[in-house]
DNA sequence: TAATTTTTTTAGGCTTACCTAAATTTATTT
DNA sequence: AAATAAATTTAGGTAAGCCTAAAAAAATTA
C-alpha cells in the first residue's frame, strides 16, 4: 500500500508526463507538489525502490506500468467523488476540487465501485473531464481549445482545462457552462482575444480564457 | 488542525472515558490504539500543550471541553458516512465500519452538512447508534443490554455495542437485525445465557453477545 | 571553448509518531 | 511495612517526509 504523499507524487507525474508519457524534472515535480527539488530526489528515490517510476539521475522521471496504474487509478476516484459532490451534494462545480483532493485517497476497492455504480456510471466529471473505468481506460474525447476554433464558427463546451475557483467562478460569471453554444464572432489579430457569443449575447474573452476552455469538435 | 494520529486519539479517549468523562489510563488508550503505552505517553503530551487533554502524570487523561467537540464531532462523522454507505451504496453494516474510519477525518464542514442533509437528517447510524447534531448534542435514546430483560418480557432491537464483523455476521446468521423483536424465554443461572425467541423461533446465545445487545424500552 | 547560469543531487537537520529498554511511581501481596 | 508486581514515564533511537546549504552536473551564453 501507498503512502499519501506517494500517491501524490504518482498524481503529480501523471499529471506532468501528458499522453506521451515523456519524462518529467524534478524542479516541474517540485512546482506542481509545492515542494523543494530536493525532497522530489528523495521521493523519487524511494518511488524507483518501489517499482512506480523510473529514474535516472539527471535524466527525469517517468511512471511505469505499475505506477501509471496507481495514478489512473487515483484520478479515477478524485473524478467519481466530484460527481458525486456536484450531483448528489449540491456542491459548486468550484468548490469540488480541494475536497476531491482528500477523498481520493481513500482505500476501498469496494466502495468506488459502489459509488461508480450508484453515479450511475458517469463517463465525464463537472468539469468535462474523463473518468478512466476500473481498467484504467479513458473514454475518447474529442476536444479542442476554444482558441484554436476560427471566426464564424461554433462549438459546444465539453469540458475546462483548470479546476481553480476563479477560474471557474468567471467562467460561471460570464454564464458558459458545460453544454454552452458558443460562437467566435471575431479574432483579435492583437492580442488574440476573441469576440464571442454566448446565450445570444456577445461577449469578449482574452486568449487566457479561451485556451482553457474544450470545444467539441 | 489536527493530525489524523491526534484525532485518532481523541476519539480514543472520547470512547473510552464514557458518558462520565472519566479519566482514561494510559494502557487502556495503548490498547484501544493498539500502540505502547509509550508513544500514547508522548502523544497525551502534545494533546495536553495544545489544550484537548487534561492530564497529569500517573493520574489518567481526560478530554477538555474543546477536545471533546473535536472527538464527538469525529463520531459525527464516522456514523453519517456509515448512513451513507449502507443506505445508498448498499453495503452490509458489518462492511462499513473500516471504510468510515477513513472518510471520518475527511475535512470540510460544508460536506459533512450537505451530506446530513442528503441523508434526510438521520439520528441513527446502521448499528443503532446515535448521530450527534452538529451542535455536538446526542438524540436521546433509551436503551439497555439484553441481557439486562427479565425472562417473559419482549423487546426491540434498537442497536449494537459494537461493530467488529464476525460479532455483526453472527448476528446476520441469528437473523437478529435493527427492529427485530426478541423475547426472553428463559435465563440461564449458570452462566447467564439466555433462551429467546426470534421470528418464531427459539435460540439459544450467549451472555457475551446479549451484553452487546441493545433494546428499546 | 570557457565562463556563467540553471538544474539536480548530496549532506546534514528537523518534526511527527512510532519503538525498545530502563527507570520510576503506584498498587498489590505477603 | 517490606517486597513484589503492574503501570507509567523517561531516554534514546528509527523511518517518513520535509527543509537549507553546498556540491556537482548539465545547459546556456559569451
Amino acid at each position: 500500500m501507498n503512502t499519501l504523499a506517494e500517491e501524490n507524487y504518482l498524481k503529480a507525474i501523471f499529471k506532468l508526463s501528458g499522453k506521451k508519457k515523456a519524462a518529467v524534472s524534478t524542479n516541474a515535480i517540485a512546482e506542481e507538489l509545492e515542494t523543494k527539488a530536493s525532497s522530489v530526489t528523495d521521493m523519487i528515490k524511494k518511488l524507483t525502490d518501489k517499482k512506480l517510476v523510473n529514474y535516472q539521475k539527471y535524466n527525469g522521471t517517468y511512471l511505469t506500468k505499475k505506477g501509471h496504474e496507481i495514478a489512473v487509478h487515483i484520478v479515477r476516484k478524485h473524478r467519481l467523488w466530484e460527481v458525486f459532490l456536484v450531483k448528489k451534494l449540491n456542491f459548486q462545480w468550484d468548490e469540488v476540487h480541494e475536497i476531491a483532493e482528500q477523498l481520493e485517497h481513500i482505500k476501498s476497492p469496494k466502495l468506488v465501485e459502489h459509488l461508480d455504480a450508484f453515479l450511475g456510471f458517469p463517463q465525464y466529471d463537472p468539469h468535462g473531464d474523463p473518468i478512466p473505468s476500473k481498467n484504467g481506460d479513458f473514454p475518447k474525447s474529442f476536444s479542442a481549445p476554444l482558441i484554436n476554433l476560427s471566426a464564424g464558427n461554433k462549438g459546444q463546451v465539453v469540458g475546462v482545462s483548470q479546476d481553480n475557483p476563479s477560474f471557474l467562478q468567471y467562467l460561471d460569471k460570464l454564464e458558459i457552462h458545460l453544454g454552452s453554444k458558443i460562437q467566435v464572432i471575431e479574432k483579435i489579430e492583437f492580442d488574440q482575444s476573441l469576440e464571442i457569443k454566448i446565450n445570444g449575447k456577445a461577449t469578449h474573452i482574452s486568449a487566457e480564457l479561451a485556451k482553457n476552455i474544450l470545444i467539441k469538435h
